[in-house]
This record gives C-alpha cells, sequence and structure tokens, in this order.
RNA sequence: CGGGAGAUGGCAGAGCGGUUGAAUGCACUGGUCUUGAAAACCAGCGAGGGUAACACCUCCGGGGGUUCGAAUCCCCCUCUCCCGGCCA
C-alpha cells in the first residue's frame, strides 16, 4: 500500500516514482480525490459524534437534577440519524478508495534505472567465467544420469509437476541443508512456517487482492497455499510492535512454493525451470528504513558468494521500474549460467519492500517514542529447483554423468 | 468431528448500560537515594486517525443490532483453551 497522505502532499514526486512502474496517472489523480473527499466526510462525522458524546454525557447529570430529559433525547435521535446517514457515505469512501489504493504498486526507488521490461534491466556484476566444455552440453532434462523423472510426476499430479530420483533426490536435500547452514552461519535464524495462509496474510505481503489467478486456493476455505515462503515469513511480525533495538531481524525459511504459473502459458514447459511446485530457502529482513537499501546490497552479495561457493558462473542485475515487481522498491535479480541452454536464468531475487508491505501487514517498530514502520527485504537464497538444474549442466561430464560441488559432498 | 469454557493494553487480570480508553499486579522508561547495583519511594507508560500544538474521533477478537449512551445487552462469524473421537 502506498502512504495516501505522502501522495496527497507531494502528487508530483509520488506520481513520478510510480509510472517508472508504468502507472496510469488518471488512477492517481483519482486516488487523491477519494482521499481529499474522505477527509472531509470523516471530519464531518467526528464533529456530529462529538456533539452526541458531549450531549449523552448530560443525561445522568440530568436525572439527578431530575429536570425534563425528553428535548435532549429528541435533539439527540435526529443527530443520531444524521450521524448514520454520514456514515453511510463515509464508507462507500473508504471502501472505494481501498479498492483502488490496494492495486497501486510500491514506489520506485530514485536508484531504480528507467526501463519498460526485461531488456532493460542494467548488469551490475559477472562472477566467475562461463566455462568452455569440449563437448556439446545438454540441456538439464537430456542429461542421462537418472536425477528427475519428470513423466511420472506429470502422471501423479498434472504438467508442471516433477518427481526427483536417485542422486537428483539426495542433491535436491542436499542443497536445502546447505543453504539454511550457510545462511545461519550469516545470521538468519532459522525458522519453519505453515504453507497454507489466509487472506490478511496474503493481502499483508501483496499477493492479494490482485494476483489471486496465480494462487492456488483450498476449495471451501479462505486459505491460500504460499508462492513464496515470504508470506509467511514476513507476516511473522505482523500487527506487532518490535523494539528498534532487535533490528534488523533476519530470517531465514525452508519451504515449498506453489504457483500457478497463470500467465506462462508456453513458457519453459520442458524441464524444471518453471514448476507449479518447488522448493525454496528463502532470507527475510526486517529493517530500519534508514539501512534497508544497504541491506539489501548485503543480501545479493551474500546469494552471489553462496552461487560463487558452488563454482557456479552467474549474474548480478538491477531491475529497471518496468520489469519490477508490484511490492518491490528495489530488486537484484542473480542469474546462473545454464550451458544447457546457452543463457543465464534467474536462481535469486532479492527485494526491498520499504515500507510497502509494512503498512499493509502492520509491523512497526518503537523509535523512541514514536511507533514506525520497518522496511521488509526479502530475497531466494536459493531457489532449490532451479539451482540443481545449474548444478546438473555446469557439472555434466562427456559421458553425461554429473559430478557433485565440493562443498555439497558432505551433504550427499 | 461431538460436548463445555472463553476472547479486555507487552503479559497477567478486574470491569458486566453512563465523566472507563479502561482498576490492580508484573514488565518497561525517567528521577530520588547509593561508591555502584539491588531494594524502596516518586513520576510516566496501549494503538490508529486528526492538529503547528491542543481539542476532538475511533478501537476492549471480527461483523451487524438495541440505546440519547455499550467493553458491558442481543444476533452471526472467527479463533483459543479443556474433555471425548480420529491421527503423523
Amino acid at each position: 500500500m502506498v502512504d495516501l497522505r505522502e501522495l496527497e502532499k507531494n502528487f508530483d514526486e509520488v506520481s513520478e516514482k510510480l509510472t517508472k512502474k508504468k502507472i496510469d496517472i488518471e488512477l492517481l489523480k483519482l486516488v487523491k480525490e477519494k482521499f481529499a473527499e474522505l477527509k472531509v466526510q470523516k471530519s464531518s462525522v467526528e464533529e456530529l459524534r462529538a456533539e452526541q458524546n458531549k450531549n449523552s454525557k448530560l443525561f445522568p447529570i440530568y436525572k439527578k437534577e431530575k429536570k425534563d430529559i425528553g428535548e435532549l433525547k429528541a435533539i439527540l435521535s435526529q443527530n443520531k440519524s444524521d450521524i448514520i446517514l454520514g456514515n453511510e457515505k463515509l464508507k462507500v469512501l473508504e471502501l472505494e478508495l481501498e479498492t483502488i489504493a490496494l492495486g497501486i504498486p510500491n514506489l520506485a526507488d530514485e536508484s531504480v534505472p528507467l526501463g519498460a521490461g526485461e531488456d532493460e534491466n542494467i548488469e551490475t556484476k559477472k562472477v566467475l567465467e562461463i566455462p568452455e566444455f569440449n563437448f556439446e552440453p545438454k540441456n538439464h532434462w537430456d542429461l542421462t544420469e537418472n536425477f528427475i523423472d519428470f513423466e511420472r510426476g506429470v502422471k501423479i499430479s498434472k504438467s508442471r509437476f516433477s518427481a526427483l530420483v536417485g542422486n537428483g533426490a539426495k542433491l535436491h536435500r542436499a542443497l536445502i541443508n546447505y543453504f539454511l547452514d550457510f545462511n545461519q552461519a550469516k545470521g538468519y535464524q532459522e525458522i519453519v512456517v505453515p504453507y497454507i495462509v489466509n487472506r490478511n496474510s496474503m493481502q499483508g505481503t501483496g499477493q492479494l487482492p490482485k494476483f489471486e489467478d496465480d494462487l492456488f486456493k483450498i476449495e471451501g476455505e479462505e486459505l491460500f497455499l504460499i508462492p513464496t515462503a515470504e508470506v509467511p515469513v514476513t507476516n511473522f511480525f505482523a500487527d506487532e510492535i518490535l523494539n528498534a533495538d532487535e533490528l534488523p531481524i533476519k530470517l531465514t525459511s525452508y519451504t515449498s512454493c506453489f504457483r500457478k504459473e497463470a500467465g506462462s502459458a508456453g513458457k519453459d514447459t520442458r524441464g524444471m525451470i518453471r514448476q507449479h511446485q518447488f522448493d525454496k530457502v528463502e532470507i527475510v529482513v526486517f529493517s530500519k528504513p534508514d539501512e534497508s537499501f544497504r541491506i539489501l546490497e548485503e543480501m545479493s552479495e551474500m546469494v552471489s558468494e553462496m552461487l560463487t561457493s558452488l563454482k557456479l558462473p552467474h549474474r548480478l542485475l538491477t531491475l529497471c521500474g518496468g520489469d519490477l515487481g508490484f511490492s518491490s522498491a528495489k530488486t537484484i535479480d542473480l542469474e546462473v549460467w545454464l550451458p544447457g541452454q546457452n543463457q543465464y536464468r534467474e536462481v535469486s531475487s532479492v527485494s526491498n519492500m520499504t515500507d510497502f508491505q509494512s503498512r499493509r501487514a502492520k509491523i512497526r517498530y518503537k523509535d523512541g517514542k514514536k511507533n514506525r514502520l520497518v522496511h521488509t527485504l526479502n530475497g531466494s537464497s536459493l531457489a532449490v529447483g532451479r539451482t540443481m538444474v545449474a548444478i546438473m549442466e555446469n557439472y555434466q561430464k562427456a559421458d553425461g554423468s554429473i559430478e557433485i560441488p565440493e562443498v555439497l559432498k558432505k551433504y550427499m
């Protein structure tokens, strides 16, 4: 949720940051108008209420003095119906405003480059050389070693599901443990959270109301499968007021993730790059506002370090405004090199959501006497399936076998 | 899934129609005392909106209703706890 008071006060500035993310300026003007209208209506109802409260307090006094109550009662009855009327208008306005406001994305930070889509993201860093093969490297789905069983995954569920077998299953588990240990060593506390969450949590992190089509919903219940651990982990502190001296709070959590991939028909239909169910180790940070952008850099460096430790060539990209996610103010993607596909593919996306999620989820901290909204950040550290694909393609041998990265050997 | 109890500030826990946004205790913050600490004593201490600051408005799980007035009465929902059934 954007800060409506900020929008009202500094309309030009805010709308500029928003148009970076391709937002219709007419919509913003409408929000501003509605907000102003709401304020007027609200104060008029409040005045009526103040009147009602004040006069109601006269009743016990009148009674004590044995004065006539009839006239006072008549006045208040009238006033009451005015309140009800005004309140109805107010509720309509509030609902209208909320409906629009919840659909407005977070503001892009100044440092975010302009651009319409992924082609205009800025590459900031390349780590490790792209390896040379003395044979034609294969796609992970063409590798002969028995790692992934695509057919049986589809048989027992449907397309975009797969099963892991043999060393694939083992490597998958090794990666999870390696990631979690790595994150913990960097000061992230591990937590285990629900995979099914309520509507309120989904709204808190920004998946709802706008992206309901992307989520698996439990039939007959207002519950959803999580598309990322970001949802339960960020909402861990929803409605809470944290102590300033315990910030930043750094959490890491391993979960399965479930996505409908509604908009990706025909994309990545082969292999396990884009599945309805995948596993991910996530990192989430709750910070004071003035340190969140520094922490964003730290987080992306940490993920890069992890990829380096696996000897996987990768690059860092700063997403341009047009490619930025709904809740994010700034995002750094990490893409790993896939020799079989001859291209870089995303394995991690680290974002600073600033106060966008904390305003929705009411996550605050005590700053002296005042309560302020924290900044929330999150990132994959790392996507398990895609990292496994990267290992398969980068560590493949001419005979089709796959070597195990040095740092993972003790986990296998 | 069946039977019972309940949901009040960071926690514990009063209040059950009228100066109650809420007693009391603990925790917390500041002060006095002390070489320092503890103890004791004094003071402060819920959230959101509004304002230059006050005033003022809203909030006692959520939603609706009765009333001039509701934390207190009525209805619906959700959640929690205890007992039983089922179960990793």
